[in-house]
RNA sequence: GGUCACAUAGCUCAGCGGUAGAGCACUACGUUGACAUCGUAGUGGUCGUAGGUUCGAUCCCUGCUGUGACCACCA
């Protein structure tokens, strides 16, 4: 047993430590252009391809980010599942790309001008555009750089930016589609308003905040009787001016004589009615709630059931307006300063009778931090009501699957409860809402100008009469239609399809935190079903969020972000994958230190190592296991180990318990193989025997390869002394002819060891020459047993 | 307010209707030719609480307490 100097036929010495730094960026350039897919089977892959695909659609990520380690988990995920399937004869498409982030992408860029002394508003939207282009050809490549640092083995020439020309087609495509069909329309409702951005945002981009508050209760007094008086609670005294009635409950005893009269609004001094409506609560503050309909959504829906007027005090940019200012100081104030102002007002009147403290929720938009205002305003909105029908169907009856199966609740709730989708934002960068408008205001929606200047002439007007829509559309509108714009849609065949949908839609799995399931798998399951008539997606696998060691949140402000490039430059993709595997039990959230990753690579180093031992002796990796003798009892034990993990793998990935897979890994190659087998090798030392250790060494590294493609293609490469073997197409050794009946004896023997060790300890001496007797009886006295013995001893 | 998780060793977490598991930490021993980025051995738990089902419950059921997440409301 001395080591082996470097020659062709046993490969290159390995060095003595593990150095990840070392050869992964080499690893990964050699395979690149081996993840393809559509030519990859004809190419590399033609023999061993089963006729099955397997396809996953990447998140894309935004243009603007950088790799965290939320990324770093999904990716992993996906490159498992990916790099497995690929190995077992799938033609596989993982499709990558990168979103446009319309509102974040605005804001960064927006900033950087700033920054380099630039006001963006002398810009013009064209060139403002422009800026932002040549910050993605700078930036852009960014993220999509540590993705691969990670190892991901994404279809990269497929790769598409949801701005791009392709993709802005199946943008204006769908909408027209969905205008045509009645499914998006144009409507004056209440929205969820930014004032900083002024622009639209969806519901789902509020984070509400518990704030300490107060409830001012004033009196509203009876217009033919003023001294008597209703109390009316509200918390944003401000908005008085916008009243248009008090409503009570119908069935409350103690105002229904007075339904139907008039109260007086205070300061304002104008009168309104008292109206009933079941949105009062008897229980709640006085009983009489003032109604706003343009700055509340609630009474904006009692408006519209009285048929009440909508007066509008704020505006977009959150400043006070007022066609009848009885406080002319009022006007254009900010409406948090303009509270202020009317509480004082108030305090100084008989009109407020007391106040309350209390916490409540405040919205503010999950981009600028800033309070989100009701607005009345014309906006396009997605008819989801009536998409989601489809949607709901497909999850209920089975066609796609969620895993863990207890997301599908949250995924009904939120599609049963769903409403209207405000797709218009007043915003410049995305895609620009394809609509006109003529001078009459009639809308006309078209693909093309020449389609909206036939549409214009049908109505008697020309194209230069018409205005065109500022408004882009929602992020999520195209990320929306992701599952088959990438695919090659709309630019259809003759039988409505391309090749990539006909081969790979729907697409297998979709993997995700829950934290998007409304942002898109949700808009995903509904556009597809709407526009493929098929699901998106078989399976939607749902991990875990990452949180630090104590479990919070991590968030740049409170500094507790791990960065895994760091972790990556430290320990190694590998071992960053790995712990990413390791960790992601479902249903509960990781909690990830730097620790975590450290143990990782010292469970990879515990793998080099035994590669290190078997090369110094010489042993041959070039045999596969069907080409070696397993012709003794630990040859057969460690083959029957072997098997065990395989299938286990094989179940782990079907049922995505990727902690399980790491685990199966960590017990085979350290409990058995390191622990045992290599051990007992030890005193064996016959040829059939290392043909074995180096067959099942091999195909360990094949089966890790998906989690850690970096060591085991650097180690297959060193120790076959192949320098082009590449474990990435690498299917399955069958080990089925392999009989394995003696495993429980080893077994036995493994435990018998550990009980003579235990016997020894306590200085039992019959015990431990019984055990011994039982041992020399059942294996024989040979020089393996005999060493085990004295390492033992 | 509604929904859903979770509670197991000092810490982070697996697990399971029948003798309680891993890693880290800790203790002792060990630089013995793969491995100190390590090995061997060991300390450490009435499995949140109260009931119920069962021959038997950490596991299944119910209540409670605590923690967290999501949704809704917020006059």
């Amino acid at each position: 047993m001395t080591l082996q100097n470097s020659s062709a036929e046993h490969g290159t010495t390995l060095e003595k430590t593990y150095i990840p730094k070392a050869f992964e960026g080499e690893v990964y350039s050699q395979t690149l252009d081996k993840f393809s897919a559509l030519d990859h089977c004809t190419k590399y892959n033609k023999n061993k391809l089963n006729g099955k695909t397997y396809s996953i659609l990447m998140p894309p990520p935004n243009v603007t980010g950088t790799l965290h380690l939320g990324h770093a988990l999904t990716y992993t995920i996906q490159d498992i599942l990916i790099r497995y399937y690929r190995q077992n004869g799938y033609d596989v498409l993982w499709q990558p790309g990168v979103d446009h982030a319309g509102i974040a992408m605005q804001m960064v860029v927006d900033r950087k001008l700033r920054e380099d002394g630039i006001d963006p508003h002398t810009l013009s939207n064209e060139d403002f555009i422009a800026k932002i282009f040549d910050w993605k050809e700078e930036f852009g490549g960014r993220i999509v750089e540590q993705q691969k640092l990670l190892g991901c083995s994404a279809t990269w020439q497929q790769s598409r930016f949801t701005m791009d020309e392709h993709c802005s087609k199946a943008v204006i495509e769908a909408f027209v589609k969905l205008y045509e069909d009645g499914l998006i329309y144009k409507d004056k409702a209440l929205v969820n308003w930014d004032t900083k951005l002024e622009t639209a945002i969806s519901d789902l981009e509020i984070v509400n905040k518990e704030e300490k508050g107060k409830l001012w209760y004033l009196r509203y007094k009876l217009e033919e009787d003023l001294s008597r008086h209703i109390l009316v609670a509200t918390s944003r005294p401000e908005t008085i001016f916008a009243d248009v009635a008090v409503a009570v409950n119908p069935e409350d005893d103690r105002y229904k004589d007075l339904i139907g009269k008039k109260v007086i609004i205070p300061i304002a001094g104008k009168a309104i009615p008292i109206i009933a409506d079941e949105h009062a609560d008897k229980d709640k503050g006085s009983g009489c709630v003032k109604i706003t309909p343009a700055h509340d959504h609630n009474d904006f829906a009692v408006g519209k059931r009285h048929g009440l007027e909508m007066i509008r005090v704020i505006d977009k940019k959150g400043h006070m307006i007022s066609d009848d200012p009885v406080i002319p100081e009022l006007r254009g104030l900010y409406l948090v300063k303009a509270r202020k102002m009317i509480v004082e007002i108030l305090q100084n009147s008989e009109l407020l009778d007391h106040d309350e403290d209390v916490v409540h929720n405040v919205p503010y938009g999950d981009r600028t931090n800033t309070v989100i205002e009701p607005m009345l305003t014309d906006q396009w909105f997605v008819d989801a009501p009536k998409l989601a029908v489809e949607a709901l169907k497909a999850v209920k009856d089975g066609t796609t699957k969620f895993s863990p199966d207890k997301w599908e609740n949250t995924y009904f709730d939120w599609m049963e409860n769903i409403r209207p989708w405000c797709i218009s934002r007043q915003i410049i960068w995305g895609h620009r809402i394809p609509a006109y408008y003529t001078p009459d205001n009639k809308i006309i929606v078209a693909r093309s100008e020449e389609d909206a200047a036939k549409q214009a002439g049908e109505l008697g007007y020309t194209m230069s009469q018409l205005t065109k829509e500022t408004d882009v559309l929602d992020t999520w509108f195209s990320s929306g239609l992701w599952a088959f714009e990438t695919m090659g849609w709309p630019n259809l065949d003759g039988d409505g399809s391309t090749e990539e949908l006909r081969k790979y839609y729907p697409t297998s799995t979709l993997v995700t935190g829950f934290d998007i399931i409304f942002f898109w798998v949700a808009r995903m399951m509904m556009m597809s079903l709407y526009f493929r008539k098929d699901v998106p997606f078989k399976d939607i696998y749902v991990h875990a969020l990452i949180r630090d060691e104590k479990g919070q949140k991590m968030s740049k402000s409170k500094g507790n972000v791990i960065d895994p490039l760091g972790l990556m430059e430290e320990f190694g993709a590998d071992a960053l994958r790995y712990t990413m595997a390791f960790m992601s039990v479902p249903g509960r959230d990781i909690k990830l230190g730097k620790d975590n990753v450290k143990i990782s690579r010292n469970f990879i180093t515990k793998i080099w190592n035994a590669a290190r031992f078997l090369q110094m002796n010489n042993v041959c990796f070039d045999k596969s296991i069907s080409d070696v003798k397993v012709d003794n009892s630990l040859s057969n034990w460690i083959v029957a180990k072997l098997k065990k993990l395989q299938s286990e793998v094989d179940e782990n990935v079907k049922e995505y318990r990727f902690d399980f897979l790491a685990r199966n890994i960590q017990y085979f190659l350290r409990d058995h193989y390191c622990d045992f087998f290599i051990e007992a090798m030890k005193f064996v030392n016959d040829e059939d025997t290392k043909a074995v250790a180096g067959a099942v060494f091999m195909e360990f590294l094949r089966i890790i390869n998906p989690v850690m493609p970096f060591v085991s293609t650097y180690l297959a490469q060193n120790l076959s002394g192949n320098q082009a073997k590449d474990l990435l197409f690498e299917s399955k050794n069958s080990l089925d002819g392999i009989t394995a009946e003696n495993e429980e004896d080893t077994d036995r023997f493994v435990e018998l060891l550990h009980e003579y060790r235990c016997a020894n300890k306590e200085d039992d001496q019959d015990k431990v020459e019984s055990i011994k007797n039982q041992v020399l009886s059942a294996f024989g006295d040979t020089a393996m047993v005999k060493g085990m013995f004295k390492i033992v001893d």
